[in-house]
DNA sequence: AACTAGGCT
DNA sequence: GTATAAGCCTAGTTG
């Protein structure tokens, strides 16, 4: 049992006594499990949006070529920065470049949305095909005989995260014009529900416990919005009176510290002078000293030791942190930074799977000898279906979701002990978006 | 294979 | 003066 908040009383926190190798090792079943039961998508909803988003995209091509006046080929960067850039001569003072000239980034091109009626086409053009030719276009290619897809998940070496591909099944759109529609073909199967628990601001969380610091802590201590919260220091306002812009300025800094942002970095992100980022970035580690001493000492022990660890003693080397080379440099710092933030809350998630796994077993164990359910019908009982980071998906009989819902949020908010509360969303629907 | 772009947490 | 936010996977173009 090891407290990770070092600075503060040694038992406000309690960490199962296992290694980071042995999460490692004893997920890895649960992941093949998952693997070999798969996710059923509605193929033909699927082939429907995909005709219906192949139109517009039609449509759209037409338009902006006959915008453009010329025939170049949308999907290539190079082309098209060319025209804009070169023959037709928009602005080009805010545009980043590439090694190869002028940047067409979705973010780039907002600049200029207003300089050239093909420009706001040509943004959805790209959402729209990006859509088709990343999801529409292949998923039903790899379903099998019974529309399920079996990614395949596998351990990052650096951060101890779970990834997923051939699908990857962890970036299945969820905002934008179709967003919302492509997550719904996720489903569960004929008398089943979908069960979504998803960890609330898990990084966040783990920060302020390891950091100790004491705004963020009492945020989470009283179940505030930890937003909220930033927000109401960073504009000195009582946290009522916060209005919606404000605390997405705050979200957007609070996760930019988990990143190491700099202030062009959030100048860039909130599309406000570089100066007012820099002040936001100052007054926040004003108001946040303990992240402010948290990342200082994190970078300073990366630089003695030449690593970084995480809650259950993941190590990650970092081979450039002394180097005179400032940009490798300052990069090993920001990962100083992370890496045990994001490594941990890596590691919790996977320790919940594994003790989730076990329950739900000791569960269909019981269920089976009470002859409550068939006993050859495999489909018949709860099953991990997803993992996204800080979410889980168990697919499972209706009956059984309510108890399936509660079993998860209380494995998932009591796996570990920190010094603030961890909290957990649940909810059940038909599909994946219904179940969020 | 490198580059550019873009989907998710 | 220069580059500038962690991590992953996939797709299309280019040479």
């Amino acid at each position: 049992m090891l407290c990770p908040c070092e600075k503060k009383n040694k038992d406000c926190c309690l960490v199962p006594d296992i290694s980071s190798e042995q999460i490692f090792r004893r997920v890895e079943p649960v992941l093949r499990e998952m693997e070999k039961t798969g996710v059923l998508i509605d193929v033909d909803r699927i082939k429907q949006l995909n005709r219906q988003v192949g139109r517009r995209i039609d449509k759209l091509k037409k338009d902006i070529l006959s915008d453009l006046g010329t025939e170049i080929n949308l999907d290539s960067p190079s082309q098209l920065a060319d025209l804009l850039f070169n023959q037709l001569k928009l602005p080009t003072e805010d545009i980043r470049r590439t090694q190869s000239g002028y940047s067409t980034a979705a973010g780039e091109l907002y600049k200029i949305k207003h300089a050239h009626p093909a420009i706001p086409k040509i943004l959805k053009y790209r959402e729209f095909t990006k859509l088709v030719s990343t999801y529409l276009e292949p998923l039903p290619k790899l379903v099998d005989e019974r529309d399920r897809l079996h990614t395949h998940y596998a351990q990052d070496a650096r951060t101890g995260r779970i990834s997923s591909s051939e699908p990857n099944l962890q970036n299945i759109p969820i905002k934008g014009t179709y967003g919302a529609d492509i997550r719904k073909t996720i489903v569960a199967g004929k008398g089943n529900k979908l069960v979504s628990a998803d960890y609330s601001q898990i990084e966040l969380r783990i920060i302020a416990c390891f950091s100790g610091d004491r705004q963020m802590m009492d945020a989470f201590n009283k179940n505030i919005d930890v937003h909220t919260r930033t927000a109401s220091l960073l504009f000195h306002k009582p946290e009522g009176k916060i209005s919606k812009e404000e605390r997405r300025f705050a979200k957007t800094i609070n996760f930019g510290v988990l990143y190491g942002m700099s202030p062009f970095g959030l100048s860039q992100a909130l599309n406000i002078p570089q100066e007012m980022a820099a002040k936001f970035i100052f007054e926040y580690f004003h108001n946040h000293q303990g992240i402010k001493e948290y990342i200082e000492e994190t970078t300073y022990r990366a630089r003695k030791t030449g690593a970084v660890e995480t809650i259950f003693g993941f190590k990650r080397k970092l081979f450039n942190i002394k180097s005179d080379n400032r940009i490798l440099r300052e990069a090993d710092e920001r990962m100083a930074v992370n890496t045990p933030i994001q490594g941990s809350a890596a590691e919790i998630l996977k320790l919940a799977m594994i003790t989730l796994n076990q329950k739900l077993d000791i569960k269909n164990q019981k269920q089976k000898d009470s002859s409550a359910l068939p006993q050859n019908d495999m489909d018949a009982r709860p099953r991990l279906i997803l993992t996204v980071h800080d979410e889980l998906v168990v697919e499972c009989p209706e009956k059984q979701a309510k108890e399936v819902a509660k079993l998860m949020e209380e494995v998932m908010e009591n796996v570990v002990k920190l010094c603030v509360p961890i909290k957990v969303e649940v909810g059940i629907g038909d599909n994946w978006a219904a179940s969020k």
